[in-house]
DNA sequence: CGGTTGACCAAGT
DNA sequence: GACTTGGCCAACC
């Protein structure tokens, strides 16, 4: 299993209503890669299985996202998250506590 | 095997 | 608050 693989599993437990960071996802992986982390998402197959919209950037801004980020706004509100300015509202309250790869694989 | 490119980050000006 | 800088790491040429 490849690293972008490893991306999409942690990202995959991200619920409806919580966020997550670049960072974060990186270090439920054991490592650094916050930007390959990134790649990894732009990349993703599985578009709606894998929540990519669920990640942020770490200052509570939006990142990115394949489709642009207004798409991504639009799904994250449908979701119950509120985006003022580019910034998610009460983000830190919105962090879900990823669980690390070695975990979810159990 | 180098060099470049990102949906990045933190610290410094 | 806006830039710039150096560091990060996988993927692709």
């Amino acid at each position: 299993m490849g690293f972008n693989e490893r991306v999409w599993e942690v990202t995959k437990q991200i619920p409806k209503g919580k966020v997550s960071t670049y960072k974060e996802i990186a270090k439920a992986l054991n490592c650094r890669a916050y930007r390959a982390v990134g790649n990894a998402l732009n990349k993703n197959p599985f578009a709606p299985i894998v929540p990519c919209h669920r990640v942020v950037s770490s200052n509570g801004g939006l990142g990115g996202f394949a489709y642009g980020v207004k798409a991504k706004i639009k799904i994250l509100k449908t979701e119950g998250i509120e985006i003022k300015e580019d910034k998610i509202v009460e983000f830190e309250k919105r962090l879900f506590k990823l669980k690390t790869f070695q975990e979810i694989k159990r």
